[in-house]
DNA sequence: TTGTTAATTGTAAACGCTTTTTATTAAGTA
DNA sequence: TACTTAATAAAAAGCGTTTACAATTAACAA
């Protein structure tokens, strides 16, 4: 803990008022004479004076710490979606914690008693499932949470997403529309609800035009994927992908191209997501841009609300999305 | 905050101790007789007792919080390090608080306030350049600091990278050796003191080969990035680039494909950090492995020792990399 | 004047823990 | 038996705030 700090009792002293009201003018400014307002608050500057935010966590009751617990930091989803949330946390006053997610080496329990035992006034959760069992234990400890990226049924939990069912629904009826027949859908191996979402979209596309739906399930890793890619071209024709991310649907457009599939031409393929990837991508790539910083703003907002005491009157938000056409569709 | 919390008094009433007891056990284990420890443990586990941490941070004038001040979570480099940190520092019973860098709406002086006011006990900056006056004020602060990816002069400074300069003049050189004559830098636009190094380490070899260095500075984002390289290859014979982030190289190499160039017969090209897009280009990129999240894990290490007021022996510490060959060289 | 009320400010308790000090108990030693 | 020593209990003092509540002051009407 850093040293020779200032405290609110130097700065009531030199400003000749009791400390209880250099905590109003950090608190309630109103309630204090104007007068005496700017003496105190000349002061605290003169100092450089900063409230200890522990003491003051510990005094209010409210630690104006909220956490985030985060699956992983190099998924570009929860990188722009943290962006977000830092930069709006910030400046309503809140500071925020990370908590991986659970993992090899710590178990779901551990990771919610940190959670719990940090003091956090409410938690964001990013892109991932959560267990009907941490449901219980989040409602009964009362902690205002709201999910980002991971579409959940309890009516009770808010969430933010982008209408992915939608998303996908379009752009495969696009590809149909363009005379596409052998669409497949690029999914991950791991189950994420919102690529279930996704996915459901999809099929409803493919059925509806009297196709049948192929799914692809991948590991997501680049590497390994490309295996599978291969494997799944020698078997079957495609003419179109759908793929749940964009580094899964770049992955697949490379392997097609190198056995000498043309794209556009002979292959479309849309991404999700809109990340730097696809503008790294040659053709560069078709994607259904997910305004993840915008999600990361709204969880926040919603978060602010729910830890105000306030009535969040629609659990379930979709934002806005739109779907970019680049070089892999015509 | 989180309601009918467990508190201290409570787990000593039904372990029939003292809190002060409770207090030792969670603290100094080995100061009470194994059997009450047992007991109070026993406790603990029962009523799941978790130690508040602002309560406990007040007390013990440790916050056991450590700060990370970060420019931008969705940068490759960064991500990878965060993840390194955070899974040490909580093995090590640190929780992490993160803090956005200086940026358009927020002041370098009020993001280092905000830190000192959290009462973190140590901070971790990643990835960017820091002013003498911070660095003089976070000396004056007295907190433990540990910089990351970022090649800082002060002797007093603790940071952690990869020898920059000796990869980048290691790259180079091979591509001298391979009878390159034309090999291009492209760097930034911004000044990062790693970039920096790696076009020393560049221009050296360059230079011992009795070539002219030239470096071509881009914006960072993909799309502009474009119109400069095209530029460049107007004007420029190109037969070999170093370029200072994947992203770029793969940037780089798209523009020149377009124009007709055959990769790597024409021309060969490297990046550094081996992202994700290193393995999602087409032909794969060759390029620097830099093991970021390792950087995260030593530089937490380094932290830990700082905090507990060891010494560390050595300031600046360098990991090992090593050079992935790939289809963008031959 | 003198009340009466509202605005402002001060006082002191509380937040949940750590840590120090003093007292108590149990066990071992001479 | 008296004397140590170890283990722990009991009590209390913080840590730096917030926040009831009480006290003071100012403002104004009677």
């Amino acid at each position: 803990m850093n040293k020779n700090k200032v405290t609110i009792y130097e700065v009531a002293g030199k400003a000749n008022v009791s400390l209880a009201t250099v905590s109003r003018v950090l608190n309630y400014p109103e309630k204090v004479k104007p007068n005496t307002r700017e003496r105190v608050l000349a002061v605290i500057e003169e100092l450089g004076y900063r409230p200890n935010a522990i003491a003051r966590g510990l005094a209010s009751r409210k630690s104006t710490f909220i956490g985030i617990v985060v699956p992983d930091f190099s998924r570009a989803s929860v990188a722009e979606a943290v962006n977000g949330i830092c930069n709006f946390a910030n400046s309503y006053g809140y500071q925020i914690m990370v908590f991986p997610a659970e993992n090899e080496n710590r178990k779901s329990k551990d990771v919610w008693a940190d959670v719990v035992a940090s003091q956090v006034d409410g938690v964001l959760y990013l892109n991932d499932l959560l267990s009907e069992a941490e449901f219980d234990h989040l409602k009964s400890m009362k902690i205002p949470i709201v999910v980002c990226n991971s579409v959940v049924a309890d009516p009770a939990i808010a969430c933010v997403n982008i209408d992915y069912f939608e998303a996908a629904y379009k752009i495969t009826k696009s590809l149909i529309q363009k005379g596409k027949r052998n669409i497949v859908l690029a999914n991950t191996n791991r189950y994420y609800s919102m690529n279930e979402e996704k996915e459901k979209g999809y099929t409803q596309a493919v059925k509806e035009a009297g196709l049948t739906p192929r799914v692809l399930h991948t590991s997501g890793k680049p590497d390994v994927n490309r295996k599978a890619i291969k494997e799944f071209l020698n078997n079957n024709k495609v003419d179109g992908v759908v793929a749940v991310r964009d580094s899964i649907a770049v992955s697949f457009m490379n392997v097609a191209i190198e056995q000498g599939y043309n794209v556009p031409k002979d292959l479309e393929v849309y991404g999700f997501q809109n990340t730097r990837t696809s503008l790294l991508s040659r053709p560069q790539l078709s994607t259904v841009d997910t305004p993840t910083y915008e999600i990361g703003k709204v969880a926040m907002d919603m978060l602010t609300v729910m830890m105000e005491d306030g009535n969040v009157k629609d659990m379930k938000v979709l934002i806005p999305y739109s779907i970019i056409e680049r070089g892999t569709t015509k």
